[in-house]
DNA sequence: GTTGCCGGGAA
DNA sequence: TTCCCGGCAAC
């Protein structure tokens, strides 16, 4: 649709090559003044359409040229120096109007002094038009045409779908790592490409961005396989430009062709920054083991204590089979008010710390994961056998709970400082009214986990929340429904304890119709 | 029907 | 961000 409407835009007024009128091989310059469809006659093939370009003469005078007469003439210009690299794809989509352009656009640096001068020729001929306004308009031409992005070999494409996929992934699983933006602009590019030049061009499906497809930054964890509309001309144009090498400046390109890239890259992820987590809230993992109840800010920090503290392995990450990640939990502090005494905890500065582990859920590292053993053998054997350390000093809180909304994440829970009381703490560790050395949310599993929990040490105080946590997590997968909604609490809430006619002593959460906060199970 | 609360909209 | 409510599901 549009994208025709671009093409026919960018075609008029472009600087375009034809052959000679006098017949005598040197192909000329010349304006597209106007296009004109026209049904071919029977010598053509399929009676297809084809387009008949008016084109302003370097003499002044007007001619008519087929497709195949200025693209010829295009040919016989580039023919004389090599194409550029990222050309190779663009010249060979078979579209005869983008294929026109480019040509002229992207010669090489010799072709670029021929048509220098005939530009000026042209210049004095007819319209006002200077030399550098003929670079102006190569941009201009360039970047509104039909010029897939074949920049990239194919093994570097295959690179930069792995590159794109894992820092998608890193996008929508921390918002504060941030990798090179340009390589991932450029995987991006070179994987979505690959539908574009599998092919010859069709007007409609090779849109004016060549391919190039963008999604929303608010959707940072969108699928890159559903993108969203391709960019305007102008919001692609950036990312057209470095294929061109122009050296000019003008209204229309203003811009360094690097710094486009760059520009269009950082346009591109610096949309996510305002999503990036409050300064107030960290999130910070907390081992699960007895006696223990080390907090440390990353998770690779709280598997490598596990690891080597409480599973006694001394060998790297490598080796480990994700067996960590069961004694460790997810807590969301809120620093505003635990610093202090996360800072006595915490022996290690989050600021300081690595970057987290590709994906810093733990959970969804296991589910992700099938190499991973599953957990419930291990539970199991290790409650048959009673001979491993798992078995002898597992924690004995073996859970995991989430909370989504930032009310909840907020509110104020005691958790105990080590996990070692296993007679009903969880039941006392959940009352709000205690005294608390810091506030926390606990976080419940956002995807399913198909392992069940079993622990030694079971407690029966947390016996109800634990059996529903058993029951959502050995569910099927397909039951994110049953997840995405939190299990109706059993104990007393809000609207049960002071009732509707007292429903300013409610808490915040009930009041919204929320998940009740200070009356939590 | 009541209750808890998720998802989403309005301000 | 706060506040509110429709609607769903568990009870």
């Amino acid at each position: 649709m549009h994208t025709r409407r671009l093409v026919k835009r960018s075609i008029l007024g472009s600087r375009v090559y034809a052959p000679s009128p006098t017949g005598n091989g040197a192909p000329v310059t010349g304006v597209v003044q106007a296009v004109k469809q026209k049904n071919r006659d029977v010598s053509s093939a399929a009676g297809a359409r084809f387009s008949v370009y008016t084109v302003l003469m370097q003499d002044g005078s007007l001619k008519e040229f087929s497709e195949e007469e200025i693209a010829a003439g295009i040919n016989h210009i580039v023919a004389k120096g090599p194409l550029k690299s990222s050309l190779k794809h663009s010249s060979s989509n078979g579209a005869p109007e983008s294929h026109k352009v480019e040509g002229g656009s992207l010669s090489p640096e010799t072709v670029e002094e021929q048509r220098f001068s005939e530009g000026r020729r042209v210049g004095r001929d007819h319209d006002t038009r200077s030399v550098s306004l003929l670079e102006q308009k190569r941009k201009v031409v360039s970047s509104s045409i039909d010029v897939p992005h074949a920049r990239r070999s194919e093994e570097e494409v295959d690179m930069d779908k792995v590159t794109a996929a894992m820092v998608l992934t890193s996008l929508s699983s921390s918002p504060l790592v941030r990798s090179p933006p340009v390589k991932v602009n450029d995987g991006l590019c070179g994987s979505w490409k690959d539908n574009g030049s599998a092919g010859p061009f069709t007007p409609s499906s090779n849109s004016s961005s060549g391919g190039y497809w963008s999604w929303s930054a608010a959707s940072d964890q969108s699928n890159p396989s559903t993108p969203s509309p391709p960019l305007s001309a102008d919001s692609f144009k950036p990312f057209l430009v470095p294929s061109m090498g122009g050296v000019g400046s003008g209204p229309t390109g203003p811009e360094d062709p690097s710094l486009d890239e760059q520009d269009g890259s950082s346009l591109l992820f610096d949309e996510p920054i305002p999503r990036k987590r409050k300064n107030s809230m960290k999130v910070m993992f907390k081992c699960l083991w007895k006696n223990c109840g080390k907090v440390l800010s990353t998770a690779a920090g709280i598997q490598r204590h596990i690891r080597t503290i409480h599973l006694g392995r001394s060998c790297d990450s490598d080796c480990s089979d994700g067996e960590e990640d069961f004694y460790y939990t997810e807590i969301k502090l809120n620093t505003d008010s635990v610093a202090d005494g996360l800072s006595s905890l915490s022996p290690v500065s989050p600021s300081l710390l690595p970057p987290p582990p590709p994906s810093p859920h733990p959970l969804l590292s296991q589910l992700s994961d099938p190499h991973r053993p599953p957990p419930p053998s291990d539970a199991k054997e290790s409650r048959g056998g009673g001979a491993t350390p798992l078995s002898r000093s597992a924690p004995s809180a073996l859970y995991l709970i989430h909370t989504d909304h930032a009310y909840q994440a907020t509110a104020p829970v005691s958790i105990p400082s080590s996990s070692s009381n296993s007679t009903g703490s969880a039941s006392t560790s959940f009352t709000p009214t205690n005294s608390s050395s810091f506030s926390v949310s606990w976080q419940s599993p956002p995807v399913t986990f198909t392992g069940a929990m079993v622990s030694p040490s079971k407690s029966q105080g947390f016996g109800e929340q634990r059996s529903q946590t058993i029951a959502v997590l050995s569910s099927p997968p397909r039951a994110t429904s049953a997840l995405s909604r939190k299990v109706r609490g059993e104990g007393k809430k809000c609207r049960k304890v002071y009732g509707m006619e007292n429903r300013d002593m409610w808490c915040t959460a009930c009041r919204w119709k929320k998940a009740c906060q200070r009356f939590t199970d």
